[in-house]
DNA sequence: ATTATTTTGGAACGAAAAGTACAGAATTAT
DNA sequence: ATAATTCTGTACTTTTCGTTCCAAAATAAT
């Protein structure tokens, strides 16, 4: 009944999740926005509403496809050992953004340096997320404890404190400086905390 | 000659330290500065030159208070292990500002995640910091090993580059949420791998 | 074809940002 | 006291932000 739009709503957001990744809600202006999804003012304004809704549908999009699949390896029938593991090299690959196709680090990371300036909706997801993470890292240690394959006297808890903080210091780091031996150094030793 | 300034200088800085801190660059607007600082605009100019110039005086004032302060439990004479100890320990309560005086977090943290729109000239001082972080965390490991206190065959560069990793999460999910019970949870982990 | 509906591009708007200009106030040296 | 110099507050300019408005273009249904 209407002439259909004329971009794709999806590969659009997709692009703006970029942008937000690598220069954060505030250093993403509009003009930027505009630019790297390739769509007009009145278009964006259109289609999402404003920069904010935007932004929100940019973090939804991000939890369903980038936050879903660096935590897959948490999910598989591994050892629990292998699955700490290959989360944690995952985590790695991604932050140093090997395929080139993403920003390096971590959206979520990124945000959560800058909760002081940002939308209380916001911060109440980071925290979140973080608190699921920690959780799916317990279970998996949980897991592995209760098929004898990590020691019965270890605080699991803590374990899984532990990595989650280092998961989020790796993303910080690599934004700095992509030296994949020095993150994966921090892996290893990390790995040495389940033995 | 002529009138002297009518406010403290170096409180002033620290003032807009604080602001940097909490805000970051971006979020850190002149209106906020001007009033956290309790100056007027020229007064400002005047003292400073611009903002991006005040930003690189609040940086190395960072370096030279918050950050030598932070690093000081890396160069007592304790043993190894109870250094780093007291260093994570250090930064925990940092994180948390437990003392109420300062922001909470690493303002080099912050400025880590948000490198992509930074100055040039800060890439390049938050790269030198985290590396001269983690070069010192490794002489206080090697010190440990020379003198039995760590195994000879542990690999002492990459549990410096985890705890350099871990330094760094702390500060984020720090700012998130202010759990203590969770960051010292992450110490206590982080300290097996030297066991 | 006509009509109804929606997208689209570009101009325009108000608010807020950083930085500047200038006049007057204040203080030290003469 | 006076003069020279520097600080300070107000108001201004310029730029850039996010957002809105409106007419024209485009398409699907009638």
């Amino acid at each position: 009944m209407a002439r259909p739009r004329d971009f794709d709503r999806q590969q659009a957001l997709e692009r703006a999740m970029h942008i937000f990744w690598s220069k954060g809600y505030e250093g993403a202006t509009m003009p930027d926005l505009l630019e790297g999804m390739g769509v007009s003012r009145s278009s964006l304004y259109n289609a999402y509403g404003d920069k904010l809704a935007l932004f929100h549908e940019v973090v939804a999009h991000y939890r369903q496809t980038i936050g879903e699949s660096k935590r897959q390896p948490l999910l598989r029938s591994d050892s629990a050992k292998q699955c700490i593991r290959s989360y944690l090299q995952l985590l790695v690959d991604t932050a140093l953004s090997g395929d080139g196709t993403h920003p390096g680090g971590c959206l979520f990371t990124n945000l959560a340096t800058s909760l002081e300036t940002a939308d209380e909706s916001v911060r109440q997801t980071v925290l979140h997320s973080l608190n699921q993470l920690e959780q799916q890292l317990y279970d998996v240690l949980e897991r592995g404890r209760q098929s004898g394959e990590i020691a019965a006297d270890k605080d699991i808890r803590s374990i899984a404190r532990m990595l989650l903080g280092l998961a989020q210091g790796i993303n910080v780091v690599s934004r700095a400086s992509k030296d994949r031996e020095q993150l994966e150094g921090m892996v290893r030793a990390a790995m040495t905390a389940l033995e």
